[in-house]
DNA sequence: CACCGACCTTGAACCGGTTCAAATTTTGCT
DNA sequence: AGCAAAATTTGAACCGGTTCAAGGTCGGTG
């Protein structure tokens, strides 16, 4: 009866002494067993009972191996957020999901601090990277550049060509919005949008966007207006109004917009939320959605299906975003990567023919 | 400038080739450079640069020093559990925020079949088990001990003294919620418990609650008997209910508890679960909750705050289990260690004084 | 000038496996 | 029995580092 004694487990090379037989036979015995004569077989794998060992450690596999089995998924954030955070969790079910397919690990790389989270992509144990790009972005980019290894930056709306991306369609998403408006007959819009260029808000012009430094804010724009062009409207004539998703800025921007003496009668809103902040000052100045005006979100977040009224909606395939990333850093070992994922319109309440 | 080639990244050896000093001191300009003299210091560090060598491979580290520096935890369940389960969330932020603040890593084990989940235990690069005993436990901890790694269990009440867990202190906390219901002026109660043994309900006796091989449920009882024997209340007249935690069996228990000719005016219930049971049998039999009869819970699931009424009962600090259990994979290098933690009494509105 | 200690550097051993060409043993056949 | 082909086994190299005893260099001291 071998003692478990975590100060000294058994080794193969142990093993295979016990059994006198070569190293190289007491590995095969684990690992390829057809290719050794049964009574060897039988002979190691009797030795290694008798002295305690469980089959070759990992550690070793792994370094010769050269691979890991397991993915890192990365954030600026502190690990809690992954479960935390409801599109975390979703995306989190969808990372999972693949790797569980494929049999690989998975490792949360995070830290609260910079240092922290330098040291810990450094040292991680993992095979590649998905980069959960929330603030902080670029800083995670460069660490899992200077680790060397493969990575997937997801949905992050960068210019950046030389990296392995998993996003949305921006433009084709934005376009769906735009065209459901259309088709229901709306002529007259305006735009909430999120931040070109970080921390700026209030109206802004077409040569704003194009110089946006975060393009998912740009192409949702330009889905927009591509939509909205075949349907012969004049985009020059829609308001753009950039909010930093709060409250405050979206409220202004609404002021402003309908304070036109030919108010829109249909707002494209960029995210779920921003439209959430609208609902609310509609509904504080006595604007009836969708009677007076439809107002379509970007996202599709749980609450989108709750609010009052329900959120027409852009859905983002968000489990799907982390299988494809997933699916992404196994099979094209190395080289970069892009791949936009479909969205799906979502029609609920907050969206209706125009008044006359 | 060197390109990024994931097909041969320079090693550590080719860094000490390049700047013409040994592995060794390479090595030392990494990890200790204060005892490297400078000049030559520099030298490798240009060495390295020049070459494209970012810094150690954590890979060969970790088979040195025999650390990953990491902790898996693992369940049966597959991976998606983690994200979706309220109770796995918090437990989760717990041990994220413990191996936050000690520059751990968390990976995740798990699979869908149990074919995996050996595999995943027996290949998961990490340094000790989070066990997430849920269904399957033995199972679990049976390939976690084939591994010959520290692990504990988690709150799972078993007789096994042979290795380490972190549990709440179910007959302290019994005790809280017995307490409660006596001080309150209680002196008929009934209980209605979870399994002693697999799958068997109904009334119980003393001899079957010491024979239980569910320590969980035995210890509940013990404690609630203990506080309120301390009360000087008869607890031989105290009937026990044994219910397989579904609604049927909760509601033959209390059939034949509200049979009697007095019946108990305070219920002690073993999980939030039986007590939302019973709320609903005694909403049906009109019987008013507190007025006519007292009931309190365990567990403190989100839920019993909202319920109708909301639920008493005793609150388990989960997020603070995850952190203890951490600390005794980290702490208690392999030795076996036990640890109970103390529950919290949350007073809502299922309790009130009796009647009369 | 010889010797000593402080400070660096070296080189080999080791961590625990996997792999593969070469050596050895079996097997199949005549 | 003799011999080639097939089946096994061996042993060394390798994966990418870390560690440490031993050796070397250099300045200071008696």
């Amino acid at each position: 009866m071998a003692k478990i004694d975590f100060a000294k487990a058994p080794t193969l090379h142990d093993v295979a002494k016990a059994a006198g037989v070569s190293k190289g036979t007491a590995s095969n015995v684990f690992n390829r067993p057809d290719i050794v004569r049964e009574e060897v077989r039988e002979r190691v794998l009797e030795a290694a009972k008798s002295i305690g060992y469980r089959g070759p450690d990992p550690k070793g596999r792994m370094l010769s191996a050269g691979k890991v089995n397991a993915i890192g998924v990365a954030t600026v954030e502190p690990l809690a957020y992954f479960f935390e955070d409801p599109y975390a969790r979703v995306l989190m079910a969808g990372i999972t999901e693949a790797c569980d397919a494929n049999g690989t690990g998975i490792s949360l790389v995070s830290a609260a601090n910079e240092e922290e989270l330098a040291w810990n992509v450094h040292s991680a144990l993992v095979d590649g990277f998905i980069l959960f790009c929330l603030k902080g972005a670029e800083r995670l980019i460069a660490l899992s550049r200077e680790r060397q290894l493969p990575f997937v930056a997801l949905d992050f709306g960068t210019k950046d060509d030389a990296m392995s991306v998993v996003s949305i369609d921006n433009i084709e998403g934005a376009g769906r919005a735009a065209r459901h408006l259309a088709e229901l007959g709306h002529r007259r819009f305006a735009v909430l949008s999120m931040e070109f260029i970080e921390g700026s808000s209030g109206r802004a012009t077409m040569e704003r966007v194009n110089a946006a430094s975060y393009s998912t804010s740009r192409d949702r724009v330009r889905g927009y207006f591509e939509a909205l062009e075949a349907f012969g409207i004049d985009t020059s004539n829609v308001p753009i109004f950039e909010t930093l998703c709060d409250r405050e800025t979206v409220q202004s921007a609404l002021e402003e917009i309908f304070a036109s003496p030919s108010p829109p009668t249909a707002i494209l809103a960029q995210s779920d939320r921003i439209a959430f902040f609208a609902l609310d000052w509609l509904k504080a100045k006595g604007i009836s959605v969708p009677a007076d005006v439809s107002i379509i979100g970007f996202d599709g977040v749980p609450e989108s299906a709750t609010s009052t009224p329900p959120l027409t909606t852009i859905r983002q395939p968000i489990a799907e975003i982390g299988r494809r990333a997933v699916r992404a850093i196994l099979d094209h070992h190395g080289e970069t990567w892009r791949e936009k994922i479909d969205t799906e319109l979502v029609v609920r309440g907050s969206t209706a023919p125009p008044r006359d």
